[in-house]
DNA sequence: TTGTAGGCGTTATCAC
DNA sequence: GTGATAACGCCTACAA
């Protein structure tokens, strides 16, 4: 067994075709299925198939076919993050595979020129996009590339591609529904609203919030200040015999540590609202002690690999918008 | 401004051709760069080429010539990520575009299959493993494949692939250098050592630890029990007058964390050491005031790339270990 | 139910 | 320095 360099050629359908004794489109067929097979020869190309460890050449394939059967997938700038990205990619993959589509990574650094490269190439058929912004450059190059296309966060033109997300105007009433019936006076909501008119998820959350909290007896701030402090301006808001609910869409963790870290975590002033996540394991233990919205990322992933599928597999498929629902963790 | 539903056909490099008053197989020359082109005519089919927008598609070029400028990227299971991985496969991803090529997310779940899949349907025509195990059943098809691959962390038998990856055993070395330095008598390693056996990376740090605490008077603890609880275990070893250093490989964020709830991240017992890195920005401010080693990911994964690169571009470059070495951060 | 054959858009080997 | 031309491996009309 020594060092081996070279690697020997891969069978292609014209050797399974002689090995089974049928011509090479019966083969082709066999694969595709798109066309009817007896059971005879079926079985005696899939036999030659597995004997030779045949697998179809992708790059034939997506020549001839136009389908590459592999799905791009445009993710953000990576700076500051805190473990969710990887969830969504990671089950995105997994998704995919099940679908028989490999993904592939197209940095949001790449901007629109990334989307124009890999759909004229041909290596795309299809695209998800992560993070989207309400208004956001790669969505002109995504439409005119006809390709079909999914968005995980809703822009703020509705485009001819589906949208997978959470229901962040549900998120918001919820919340504030929780405040209200922890006998709360307060919500303070820290974080993210200073972005407000970037992100459309914010922006949605806080429609939420104004919808739910406008006929209640909730005083709604804003807390745009640094995460670490947040517990103690909260503090300073709570007059006695006042109760404040804390919440937002970001900084969960540093906010929950910053809580912990006073001993404030469960006290009658201040009540931690958690945004959960698998992305959250290592304060987990703290998280025992909280209410829970739970954000639903694996299934958002999944349905956007779904709705693609369907996109790219159903003909006359229509884009559309699925928003999931947020939901309360079971302590 | 309606609704668009058909894609229009693509360029084709014919099409250049008879734009720039060449032949097809010129068109293709200007653009591998194997053949010798006058100044005029390479002129004129670059203006071809942007004036119709054209990019040569993926399947011709990788059917023809088995280079599908794509590398697969082998992820590992993203249960209790904190963040790093993405930090690694954001870097992979734009230091391959650097060089023209495309990343496929392989995760680890496929297992051997998955490699056996993209390297027998021509997908990839190289490959990056990330978090290798010690013993790792996907080494067996990798090699088989003859393709040339990366590894991102160290096998225990050298495979005929290239290795770039921390040099843990320096790193154990430093550390325990500054522990000693900085008057302790102990050093507590938490959360790794008790997976020992099973990850090449713990074990070559501990083989650095063993190395240079073996002559001095630094008295070496494994701890194996809850991160949270690792302030509180310490400071139970240490004897008044003691000082007692606290580092981990894993779980870095928690036991920080832990430290600073008690207060305890800068007092005369304990000295916390932090393996820092990007994933922590989150903990940031609480870094300030600790000593801080520095993991390398960014110089780790565009070093990988580069290996890889090499392996494929220069011909008769065999496979090569790359241990980046740790620095100190500087306060 | 199965076979034959044309062509997808490149690359690279011949010729000139 | 440039132009024809033969593959690459597969899909899919068109025949039988």
């Amino acid at each position: 067994m020594g060092v081996v360099t070279g690697r020997k050629k891969p069978p292609t359908s014209q050797d399974v075709a002689r090995l089974a004794g049928v011509s090479q489109s019966t083969v082709s067929y066999v694969l595709t299925g798109s066309r009817p097979i007896s059971d005879g020869t079926r079985a005696r190309v899939e036999d030659a198939i597995d004997k030779l460890g045949y697998h179809p050449n992708s790059g034939a394939r997506t020549l001839r076919s136009k389908r590459s059967g592999v799905i791009g997938l445009m993710v953000p700038e990576a700076e500051a993050d805190d473990g969710v990205l990887m969830v969504f990619i990671g089950e995105i993959a997994r998704e995919a595979r099940r679908h028989g589509y490999d993904i592939l990574l197209v940095t949001a650094q790449e901007g629109a020129g990334g989307i124009r490269r890999v759909v004229r190439t041909g290596v795309c058929e299809a695209l998800i996009l992560m993070e989207l912004g309400r208004f956001d450059e790669r969505v002109g190059p995504v439409l005119d590339s006809g390709l079909p296309f999914v968005t995980l966060g809703k822009p703020e033109e509705f485009p001819q591609g589906s949208v997978v997300d959470l229901d962040f105007e549900m998120l918001g009433r919820m919340i504030v529904e929780r405040a209200i019936e922890e006998r709360c006076d307060r919500l303070l909501l820290f974080g993210a609203p200073s972005r407000k008119r970037e992100r459309n998820d914010v922006s949605r959350f806080l429609d939420g919030i104004e919808d739910a909290a406008g006929e209640e007896e909730l005083e709604v701030v804003l807390d745009t200040g640094p995460l670490a402090e947040v517990p103690d301006r909260a503090l300073r808001l709570t007059a006695p015999n006042e109760r404040t609910a804390l919440f937002g869409i970001n900084g969960v963790r540093q906010v929950l540590f910053a809580m912990a870290a006073t001993g404030a975590l469960v006290d009658d002033t201040r009540l931690f609202i958690a945004l959960s996540g698998e992305d959250l394991v290592d304060v987990s233990p703290l998280l025992a002690s909280v209410p829970q919205v739970d954000p639903r990322r694996v299934e958002i992933s999944e349905l956007a690999v779904r709705e693609l599928v369907r996109l790219l597999q159903v003909d006359g498929a229509g884009p559309r918008i699925t928003l999931v629902e947020p939901r309360w963790v079971e302590g």
